[in-house]
DNA sequence: TCTGGGGTCCTAGGACCC
DNA sequence: TCTGGGGTCCTAGGACCC
């Protein structure tokens, strides 16, 4: 049995080109604003790359560049990246090459074959592939191996080698050469301090972490870095989260235009805290926590800086719609100080349940019936016409 | 002038209980 | 009041992922 990792390639990018055929062989970034002339560079196509253009740079400085090659800019939309995920997710479970597939992220998905000799794996991840391709119009890269860990390895190499046309086996025999090619930074789970530790400790390739002793690992990254180690090793420890049910949900925003006053950022909680209510009532689910956070610019080291979060505990577990808005701006009331321009802020729910009380509530008052159907409406209606068709005033 | 928006898990430390 | 172990729960913060 092998493990499949399969990769979009420059997922925000291929997503606008395949629906607008027009940009085939442009140079095409997606960035998160552009309309406010704020923004940073989210995704790239590979003509994007080729201009030494790469992911976070702030639209302002590569704007004359942007310009004088014709690069096409868009605009991201999440919604739409998510559709095409789900279009891809649910044409390879019918398939059915693929056992267990799970989406792991909007481009990322893993799932096992049940076979062991390379030229079937590499016949039957083509057909995945292929069908991606025709289906949505998406090119993947694709890595087998003996763990999630180890396929994502096979994946990088899928994507940086012209001759494996998107396709990557990695058998046991070949695991020690091809770690010994990858950066240690580049292993799925260490992240930038943890690659500082360990090229401190004379680690720099995957192997190098690969063939250390356990007791070092635990010692430098805890129990997080022997699962990354064991599946280096070919034993599978990975478990992937189940997005059935999310543990928060967050919505937040950074402000093209700086908000001083507070009716402005009581708006912008409101906003988010209708938009967190209606994603916990779409997972079925309540929540007894509600955090809110305010940020002002860190770039800008000319204004004064503040940045707080508050928390509160609902006296019982809610979905409601105002109940959550209530207590989010309720938060924002302690956290608000007069005289700073803010750049930044969030809800966050969490402590999240499954919401069981449609049966239980029976005896429920009308009021409360009534408050459900008129949110079940909205939910609807947001989610025909768009997040915020319709939004709950403060009351 | 202009710098994203989501998520997950782990650990340490404090409060509280027996 | 002092001494002390052991357990659970909660929170804050840090690390990671895309």
């Amino acid at each position: 049995m092998y493990y499949i990792h399969i990769d979009c390639n420059s997922y925000f990018a291929s997503c606008e080109i395949a629906s607008r055929p027009e940009l085939e062989g442009k140079a095409v970034v997606v960035a998160n604003d552009n309309e406010n002339g704020g923004g940073v560079i989210l995704a790239l196509n590979a003509e994007a790359k080729a201009l030494g253009l790469t992911r976070g740079i702030p639209l302002f400085k590569v704007r004359k560049k942007l310009e004088a090659e014709h690069v096409e800019i868009c605009t991201a939309d999440h919604r739409k990246y998510r559709r095409i995920s789900k279009e891809i997710m649910d044409g390879v479970v019918e398939q059915g090459i693929v056992q267990d597939f799970v989406q792991y992220s909007v481009d990322e998905f893993f799932g096992t074959l049940p076979l062991d000799d390379p030229d079937e794996l590499r016949f039957y991840a083509a057909k995945v592939r292929d069908l991606i391709w025709e289906n949505n119009h998406i090119a993947v890269g694709c890595g087998l191996s003996q763990s999630y860990t180890l396929a994502k390895v096979a994946t990088h190499f899928a994507k940086r080698h012209k001759g494996y046309d998107g396709i990557c086996i990695l058998p046991p025999e070949k695991r020690e050469k091809a770690l010994a090619l990858l950066a240690v930074g580049e292993v799925w789970g260490v992240g930038r301090q943890n690659r500082k530790h360990l090229e401190s400790a004379g680690m720099r390739t995957a192997l190098d972490l690969a063939k250390a002793p356990e007791a070092q690992i635990v010692k430098l990254l805890n129990t997080a870095g022997v699962h990354t180690w064991l599946e280096l090793n070919g034993k599978p420890a990975v478990t992937l989260a189940s997005h059935e049910r999310q543990k928060s949900i967050m919505q937040s925003h950074t402000f093209a235009v700086m908000i001083n006053e507070k009716e402005g950022l009581e708006e912008a909680v409101a906003g988010f805290a209708s938009r967190c209510a209606a994603a916990l009532r779409h997972q079925e689910s309540l929540c007894s926590v509600v955090t809110v956070f305010v940020a002002t610019n860190r770039y800008r080291d000319d204004l004064a800086q503040y940045r707080n979060k508050a928390t509160c505990k609902l006296e019982k577990p809610s979905s409601d719609t105002s109940v959550i808005i209530k207590a989010a701006t309720a938060l924002l009331d302690t956290l608000y100080r007069q005289g700073y321009m803010y750049k930044q802020a969030g809800v966050v729910l969490s402590g999240i349940e499954p919401d069981e009380g449609h049966q239980l509530d029976l005896f429920s008052v009308e009021n409360d019936e009534r408050r459900q159907r008129l949110m079940s409406v909205a939910d609807s209606i947001n989610h025909k016409f768009g997040p915020d068709s319709i939004t709950f005033g403060k009351h």
